[in-house]
DNA sequence: CGCTAACATGTTAGCGCTACCATTCTTGTA
DNA sequence: TACAAGAATGGTAGCGCTAACATGTTAGCG
């Protein structure tokens, strides 16, 4: 009794077949059967189809978690954004997405809804999942979530904006961008301008760009106006941002506002409300979303490639990965200013 | 000399700290350690105090590949969409991400791109992966994709449209919407009504809609027409629809479009060179999308409640993660009728 | 004071795979 | 013919963690 208890030990593990039966039933060596999936070149072609026939015919799905255990590394890249429900993080993800699975890796989600504790707890997560690299939208992070970063030896990339990265750096330079957009209605001729921004504590490049307003209206000897919403980006916030800017600034004629979403809603609201745009106020926005060049008239905006952001970004960290030399680990994607009617 | 080669054996692995040297530097075993982690009552107060100290000292990442390896299962939820560019998936995606996120779950998204058998791909992926349950958006696999489903332990929800299901199903009768909003349009007496889809080879569910459409038209003994473009829906390819319809339809007095993304397309086009809506023409679209309520005319559509039916499903699939029963397999969160101003 | 139950912690043995090194078998060359 | 170089394959030892079982330790009870 005592003989057969010690080795009644309950076995754990799935069901699921295993390399070891696939091997068995080729009549090879699991390592064989290993270097079968990932280095086909080294296993004669024979051989090889033995294997993979055995695998199609005991239906073995490959247990990706003990690879990863046992070469120490995963075909996962984690990327970590501020929020799902703006449309620029959702590009950015897609040219992500695109590049990195067609090279066979995975793209590993996290959202942080704007808040750095957050994306430090994500960060460690997928450390912990032995990601082959990092993305990060943005370059603002806890001083831990920095040394975590900076001491895991992988890639790690900074999407969005420029500056002082902690590795691989792609974006475009927001303060310029906001000055960009500045000097044009200046040169438009308007004087009375205000800047309307949506938690710009949150969304601090909605606040670099107002860093770059501010200091073109300077430049031009005017005083800038701010008006920030204390809620995120929307149509809807765009028609508030509108109402309150006409309340507390009656002599504005024109309102800079810090995306497109909040500009086109407040293009759309000025309509609904029968005003003449740009004559009585002019819209201008930032992002330069399809919506904003379908209405009527279009929006002036500032054109940034998001996908190509993404994919860009994509690219340098494959780069790195298969171990070529990066040249230029910043890469600055500019941006465009879009001359609608709305202006 | 070569007792030492014996032993030079080269070590593999990170240079990460490990839970063993977390135990050792707080004076228990490694299991303890693990259990100060994943089941924290289960280890004294002062115990566990000294082990997360111990952690903080050292930087200790746990290691997830390994554990989940040892346990056979990871906190991972594999979610598979068609498409990232569709507003539609990503609110569904947020309420699923919120949800799972909010229960210690982690998304492993999964891009499509209306392509089964690269779905079929990603589910042997992410089964690999060690997933603890799977979502998938619509009923529709390759073969060898619903029996890898169905043979798989773990839960798997099927979200977006209800039907025959694997498992759970949290969605909502496409056909019905269809039927629905065709309806309306009899009833507001509209007679020459064009359906326009783009793509519905790949956007099934739109097909489906129009199932429910041509029902609805031929029960009051009209006949249907379907335009189909050959592009995926985008306020452009609403334009050129609104375009088309206006070439092949000239009697058409209504324009029933698959969803929010065209029929927004169309409206703002029709409004661009100056057609009245509805008088000249009437336009309907499905979602609900914020953009369509903003417009004026305000869109007529369709409200499908995404962010619940994502929700929903998460809830659902936690249930079933933690063993209770669940009683509902299917749900079925319904539509609402927005009557805008555009029928 | 002995006994039980609950708590706290430890020992052992893998999870399924791949890195490292070793071995066998070809093939080409001097 | 001997030998080097390469191709094909295999044996072994973990990767870092946790499930299962085992043991020690304390409190509560009659």
């Amino acid at each position: 009794m005592s003989k057969r208890k010690a080795n009644t030990r309950q076995r754990r593990g799935s069901a699921q077949p295993t390399l070891a039966q696939v091997a068995e039933l080729a009549g090879v060596s699991s390592i064989t059967a290993s270097r079968a999936l990932n280095d086909p070149e080294r296993v004669n072609a024979a051989t090889r189809q033995r294997i993979l026939d055995a695998m199609e015919r005991i239906g073995y799905v490959p247990n990706l978690v003990a690879g990863s255990l046992a070469s120490a590394r995963s075909r996962f890249i984690a990327v970590v954004v501020p929020s799902l429900a703006n449309a620029v993080f959702i590009e950015v993800i897609q040219g992500l997405q695109a590049t990195f699975e067609a090279a066979g890796y995975q793209i590993l989600l996290g959202n942080t809804d704007y808040d750095i504790e957050r994306e430090h707890q994500l960060v460690r997560t997928f450390l912990g999942w032995s990601c082959s690299a990092l993305v990060t939208a943005g370059l603002r992070h806890t001083p831990a979530c920095r040394e975590l970063l900076a001491g895991c030896d992988r890639p790690v990339m900074e999407v969005m904006e420029l500056g002082e990265a902690l590795d691989l750096n792609v974006g475009l330079d927001h303060e310029e961008a906001g000055s960009c957009m500045a000097r044009h209605l200046l040169q438009r001729g308007y004087r009375d301008i205000v800047y309307v921004g949506a938690r710009m504590g949150e969304d601090y490049r909605a606040a670099m760009r107002y860093a770059g307003h501010r200091a073109a209206l300077e430049a031009a000897g005017l005083a800038p106006h701010l008006l920030e919403l204390d809620r995120l980006g929307s149509l809807e916030a765009g028609a508030e941002g509108l109402e309150r800017v006409r309340e507390q600034f009656p002599d504005a004629k024109a309102i800079h506002f810090a995306n497109d979403d909040l500009a086109t809603g407040a293009l759309l609201h000025a309509l609904r409300l029968g005003m003449r745009v740009p004559e009585e106020i002019a819209i201008a926005g930032f992002n330069g979303l399809p919506l904003g060049q379908h209405v009527t008239p279009r929006l002036t905006t500032i054109q940034s490639s998001r996908h190509t952001m993404g994919r860009l970004a994509a690219e340098q960290v494959l780069r790195c990965l298969a171990g070529e030399e990066v040249e230029a680990r910043r890469q600055d994607v500019g941006f465009t200013l879009l001359e609608g009617e709305s202006t």
